[in-house]
RNA sequence: GGGAGCAUAGCUCAGCUGGGAGAGCAUCUGCCUUACAAGCAGAGGGUCACAGGUUCGAGCCCUGUUGUUCCCACCA
């Protein structure tokens, strides 16, 4: 049954209508189909910590992109959503909420502590969902995981549990970075360097044996106090003396050895370098060699610690102004120099990371990376653009251990166990009674919880029910394709790699499709300190999640950077309404007799036309998606939509509407035809629209999303009956321009006159010529000529057009003469090449035919062109 | 220090494996042609950063240069 669309498409009445509508048909819900190939999806989970933000949009809107286009393909497609727990970014939030409360950590407790992060979770984990929903993201909710729920849970004391078997995760003191602000080791991929402007200060240690000094330079002088030695390179001529000897440090008054050691760089600074192994990485391997004094000299928020003396308490800024200035006093300073220098933040609040040596549980990379590097190179996944294996490969190949406790309570509890008595570890899903060393009953679980990237690097197949042989896994594992921005190769993307090669035996994905970042109009990165984040929700309010979908994929290249701009949403919104008007048009036109899209047994020539227009759409849009070039397959149905249906097959439709019978009919068939497959073709990019206009439209089945995607199909190519139609185009253009050059108005019509060999052709185009070029009345015969009017020229006729207004023979002959010294010069340039006998015996056989087929158009057009001007010159 | 991206119309960007430069927005002209003024019909506007090279042919491939953005790296 028929329905009247409003006059403006409205997204916002209709996208919620329509997201219920697929909910209650169960369309998102996908069952195990033999008979299918799997095509699946795991969405990168959207962390709890905040709401949607430009980035998710982008990244859920190509894959459900991807999703609809393989589900209306025939895959048995499934995208599993999640959201992600976050862990110190959460906590992090967590505990800044209750600042203001004025409740630490500590003054709740752990449990309690963790009840608030479970509300948390329900509150804000549930608006991120509400917000993917918005999108029109197609996923199975039903599916829905979350990294700490207790699937997930299990697989990762699965996981941790089987690599501390293999040896492949161990407890060590190691230099960690520590983020004094959230009191937490964190990894060095979580480490952000920035370039900052600071101070050598040059410093001299005086020798024990009062026979001189050392100078050196140090960035960080408030470290000194943890110094257990100095050292200069085992070659340095000029330190060769003193190797072995002792230097006092000064304001500390302790005595510390010489090393010699080959990190020491010669030629930069002194050639001396102060060594404080609990304090710098470079220091703690220096240590190890020489078998250093390891001496942690500040607290855990980064103050100065009962070692200090007189430091004692300081913030270590405050300490290493009171220590430069005593060692002024002390006649130990020499210089200030200004330096920069990479200081390294904690990538979630900003705050300078201090090094320094702490036990911690580490994963041993080596052996994991080297499959993972493997799979890649071997093409078992596939990164798009491929230029992201490159970076992959570099980070893999340098890779060290990953540190993988955090000192947090929201995340998966370490599952170690220490004996009370003896200090046993026990490594265990439950907690163990008794030691098994010992045999006493008193353990004790690690405090600490696993980095929030442990589990999510579990996620391809724990959401699928692993390490349970789960029907979901062996069906859709390993899965298709995973979307992601680039930002995360190394925290997400290889770890993903790895752990499933480590515990599946397969590479989690056959490939990987990276988009770049959503930057603000300037091209600014949108940050919450600049203020210049856009919410993708409040864009969906005011122009519809469809056309906020088509802008983020519109233009889009895979890999780039693209920008946020509402001048493109407008777009993408105006072209929403285009594509809502031509479908009232086709209501308003369409008889009842029509139930389907199907087409009819005759078809005009302009019929067979935008048939094959459209076919040729429907095989290079399946071909870019299945290549990844969305950005390229939209702008196709852009195109297509607006110019070759709305600006011609529905113009071209009126006349014959207009004229009635049997032919309007099947113009009315066709025309649904085309709708309908634009609108399947469509679907994914503008789910909203296309469903809520299918629906209105005469259709069969019960939801667009599960039609059949349209594919090319050989029986609907004509291009013998195209490329005759577009003669007629041509003529119609050409008329329109002359008549647009001269001023006409349309309400003033004219009579067009055709000279032309194929009358046949432009006998079938008569009443478009008449509605679409103006004509009052159209005259076509081969030789006909007129005088007195002007004259259009184009490859297959010569049209004159007798108007009202004084033709002007002085200008028409200077445009025609333009006319003629362009074809010639076109001419020469295709004659010459033709003349080239390397062009024609080297270029293929193909583009040889084009170019002399062009030269004969280009011949013909000359010989009508002189004709014309010898006419007029007469 | 190493690596990568980008440089195309006034602006924002497409241009897949080399075969006569495109879109949107903006500008200009003319239109309320009964689907749409969020529209229709036209127009102007580009040494494809620069210099070489390969090729019958280069925006596209190679080398170098400049500018710009980003990633990685322990020079204290």
């Amino acid at each position: 049954m028929k329905k009247e669309l409003s006059k403006v498409y409205d997204p916002s009445s209709t996208e919620s209508r329509i997201y219920d509508f697929w909910l209650k048909g169960g369309y998102f819900n996908t069952k195990i189909d033999k008979n299918k190939k799997p095509y699946t999806i795991v969405m990168p989970p959207p962390n709890i910590t905040g709401q949607l933000h430009m980035g998710h949009a982008l990244d859920n809107t190509l894959q459900d992109i991807f999703i609809r286009f393989r589900r209306m393909q025939g895959y048995c497609a499934l995208w599993v959503p999640g959201t992600d727990h976050a862990s110190i970014a959460t906590e992090a939030k967590i505990v800044e909420a209750m600042k203001k409360e004025g409740i630490t950590k500590d003054d709740l407790g752990r449990e309690k502590f963790l009840e608030r992060a479970w509300e948390w979770k329900k509150t804000y984990g549930g608006r991120i969902i509400e917000q993917l929903k918005r999108m029109g993201s197609s996923c199975d909710w039903d599916r829905e995981r979350f990294t700490l729920d207790e699937g997930c849970s299990d697989a990762v004391n699965e996981v941790f549990i089987k690599l501390y078997e293999k040896g492949l995760i161990y407890r060590g003191e190691r230099i960690i970075n520590w983020c004094p602000n959230c009191l937490t080791s964190i990894s060095d991929a979580e480490v952000e360097y920035e370039s900052k402007a600071g101070h050598f200060w040059h410093v001299r240690y005086p020798l024990s044996d009062g026979s001189g000094y050392v100078n050196l330079a140090t960035t960080r002088p408030e470290t000194m106090i943890g110094d257990t030695a100095v050292a200069v390179n085992p070659n340095d001529e000029r330190y060769k003396h003193i190797v072995g000897k002792t230097v006092v440090l000064p304001l500390v008054n302790r005595e510390i050895p010489v090393v010699a050691d080959d990190y020491v760089e010669m030629d930069f600074g002194t050639g001396v370098v102060k060594i404080t192994p609990a304090h710098d990485p470079n220091d703690f391997e220096v240590g190890l060699r020489h078998n250093l004094e390891i001496i942690n000299v500040m607290t855990d928020d980064a103050h100065m610690n009962e070692k200090c003396g007189k430091y004692a308490g300081m913030d270590r800024y405050e300490a290493r102004k009171a220590i430069v200035e005593d060692l002024e006093k002390g006649g130990y300073l020499i210089k200030v120099e200004d330096y920069d220098h990479n200081v390294g933040g904690c990538y979630r609040c900003g705050s300078t990371v201090e090094p320094r040596v702490s036990k911690q549980w580490f994963v041993k990379m080596e052996p994991l990376a080297a499959p993972a590097i493997k799979a890649v190179r071997e093409g078992e996944t596939k990164f798009v653009p491929d230029r992201f294996s490159k970076i992959y490969f570099h980070w893999m190949e340098n890779i060290k251990d990953w540190c993988i406790s955090r000192q947090l309570w929201w995340g998966h509890r370490i599952p170690a166990y220490y004996c009370d008595e003896c200090g046993e570890i026990v490594v265990s899903k439950t907690a163990p009674h008794k030691c098994p060393k010992c045999g006493c009953e008193h353990l004790t679980q690690d405090p600490d919880t696993l980095d929030t990237w442990f589990s999510s690097a579990l996620w391809p197949f724990s959401t699928l029910g692993w390490p349970n042989k789960t029907e979901d896994l062996d069906y859709f594992y390993p899965t298709s394709t995973l979307v992601t921005g680039y930002d995360i190769i190394f925290f997400w993307v290889s770890r993903m790699i790895f752990s499933a090669i480590e515990h599946t035996g397969q590479a989690p994905f056959d490939t990987v499709f990276i988009h770049g970042i959503v930057r603000d109009e300037q091209g600014r990165k949108m940050s919450k300190s600049l203020g210049n984040g856009i919410d993708p929700i409040l864009v969906i309010d005011e122009y519809g999640a469809d056309a906020l979908r088509f802008m983020l994929a519109t233009g889009n290249s895979p890999g780039n950077d693209m920008r946020f701009s509402y001048d493109k949403v407008k777009a993408s919104r105006n072209f929403a309404n285009k594509l809502w008007n031509a479908s009232r048009f086709i209501l308003m036109n369409i008889s009842d007799e029509i139930t389907d899209a199907s087409l009819p047994e005759t078809l005009s020539i302009e019929d067979k036309w935008v048939i094959t227009k459209f076919n040729n759409l429907a095989k290079e849009v399946c071909d870019n998606l299945e290549s990844f070039e969305l950005g390229v397959a939209v702008q196709k149905l852009y195109d297509f939509i607006w110019d070759i249906l709305c600006d011609w097959y529905i113009e071209l439709c009126k006349p014959r509407f207009a004229a009635g019978g049997e032919d309007s009919l099947n113009a009315q068939k066709v025309l649904m035809f085309i709708m309908n497959g634009a609108l399947s073709l469509l679907h994914p990019f503008m789910p909203f629209i296309t469903e809520e206009i299918w629906q209105a439209l005469p259709h069969k089945g019960e939801t667009l999303m599960l039609e059949k995607y349209p594919e090319y199909n050989s029986n609907l190519d004509f291009p013998n009956e195209a490329s005759e139609f577009e003669k007629i185009m041509d003529v119609i253009k050409a008329v329109r321009n002359r008549r647009s050059e001269m001023n006409v108005p349309p309400s003033k019509k004219a009579k067009v006159y055709i000279d032309t060999k194929f009358a046949d052709t432009f006998n079938q185009g008569v009443s478009f010529i008449e509605k679409l070029a103006f004509a009052s009345e159209v005259i076509i015969d081969d030789g006909i000529s007129l005088e007195g009017a002007t004259q259009v020229i184009t490859d297959a006729a010569t049209v004159y057009i007798p108007t009202e207004e004084l033709v002007d023979f002085e200008k028409e002959l200077i445009r025609l003469n333009k006319e003629l010294s362009d074809a010639k010069k076109d001419y020469d340039v295709i004659s010459s090449k033709l003349n080239n006998e390397n062009f024609v015996s080297r270029a293929p056989q193909n583009v040889v035919e084009a170019e002399k087929l062009k030269l004969s158009k280009i011949i013909e057009r000359i010989k009508k062109v002189e004709e014309s001007i010898n006419k007029i010159s007469k």
